[in-house]
DNA sequence: CGCGGGGTTGAACATTCTCAAGAACTGTGG
DNA sequence: CCACAGTTCTTGAGAATGTTCAACCCCGCG
């Protein structure tokens, strides 16, 4: 299970002197609204790293001074409890950064980042953001912007595993996947396996199993196969008691 | 329980059209690094407010524009949930803030906060933050800061509901509470009633009760009169299983 | 003195986990 | 294209954990 932690090796870096997709950097939020000259000098600043599966960008306890913007791939962060216990935390697709808490903190990593498959990653080193921002403070409220909202989605997935049971957090979770998806759809594609799902939810996957089909049996959603689900009745959802 | 929502008046704000104490903004962590003649010109820019015991500062749903900064009294956070279940977020005690999220985010208040007792707010509205984050890139990098530490504490704490059971819960929050005090001490003195703590750790005053008595018997604390108790065994308490 | 809130304790109940077994699926090499 | 190995997923049954509700205690306060 936790064959990750023994896992030992070195960073596999793969590293240049520039980011060698051009266009890595512009994809980014953070970044979007600036001048093009002012992103040249971004992508000037950037390295890059490839990862081939299961190659893991960072550990808990590891230092950091930098952030990490996906450009290509999936990056899967989890941390690990003194149990041995894992939890899926969230899953960086391209465009998506980390690293930002080691950042602007006390500069130790807390979680585990895993490439999900092989994955490309552009760099930017603490020092250099940090003049990037002094010099552009529109950059900084950005990220204070996507960090605020990080935080409320903590927050509320904190309360959620504080008070709610297993089926309202699931629930929620398929009504969050349809918010993605266009509103006349009603159908998702869970984006995660269930051993994920479960890990992310904080239970087990018997348990998902087990709440999927109650859901069902109640009319709430179908199960079609492919991870995919219907919504049937997406107000009763919201309000399943507890 | 739920008579909080129920509460319906305005706001009763009693508001000058400058922070009454003038040293209320320098205790701040984030501006505390400025200089003097920056200080005061942030000064001149907060307005005031006073709350009295169960005034309530925002609810959920509210719009917001303005960054809250405690200046005296104790300032309760809380969500409730459909079911009409409420969690104990946070306590914010004189020089801490709150606002934030709905400041960088779509500007909706998506918890409830209460004065806990007589209180006094200064208030930085988000247009006149934003200037002086523009002008002093440096606030903005402070306030990252903030945000990035509650971010690391939130993702924690949801990872320790996910996972942990309710004596782990408790013993990580005791632990926690040590670290504010000296590290020679051995005895901490829990800042919140039963109710809220369980609130916080996402329980019930039963559970709490059943499970100090548990650490108890097994000498890991012992409960003294007032709130306090003692850390016999920190390690051990580190270490329950699960 | 009586009232109310917080705290404790007990017992029944609900929810979820664990473990185990089997089914369904995936990818690989022949 | 098939067989096999390794997963993932499902289902069942028992056990663990925590909640609920009700009774009671204690204490501060009008």
């Amino acid at each position: 299970m936790n064959s990750k932690i023994q896992s030992n090796q070195d960073l596999p870096i793969c590293q240049s002197e520039k980011c060698p997709d051009k266009n890595c950097v512009s994809k980014v939020p953070i970044f979007n609204h600036l001048e093009a000259d002012q992103m040249s000098e971004i992508k000037d600043l950037t390295q890059s790293i490839s990862l081939k599966k299961r190659d893991i960008l960072y550990r808990a306890g590891d230092t950091s001074d930098s952030l990490y913007i996906v450009n290509s791939g999936r990056l899967r962060l989890y941390s690990i409890l003194d149990s041995g216990k894992e939890r899926l935390l969230q899953i960086l697709h391209p465009g998506e950064f980390t690293g930002e808490l080691a950042l602007f903190d006390e500069s130790l990593h807390e979680v585990y980042a895993e490439a999900m498959e092989d994955t490309a990653i552009c760099i930017l080193k603490q020092s250099k953001l940090n003049n990037l921002m002094l010099k552009y403070p529109t950059i900084a409220i950005k990220i204070l912007t996507e960090l605020a909202n990080r935080l409320k989605r903590s927050e509320a997935q904190a309360t959620l595993f504080a008070i709610a049971k297993v089926e309202t957090r699931i629930a929620l979770y398929l009504i969050d996947c349809l918010k993605d998806v266009d509103h006349i759809v009603d159908e998702v594609t869970i984006p995660l396996s269930k051993k994920d799902l479960a890990s992310y939810l904080g239970t087990t996957p018997e348990t998902i199993s087990r709440k999927l089909l109650f859901l069902e049996e109640n009319n709430y959603i179908v199960q079609k196969n492919g991870r995919r689900i219907q919504i049937l009745d997406r107000d009763g959802l919201l309000s399943l008691e507890s």
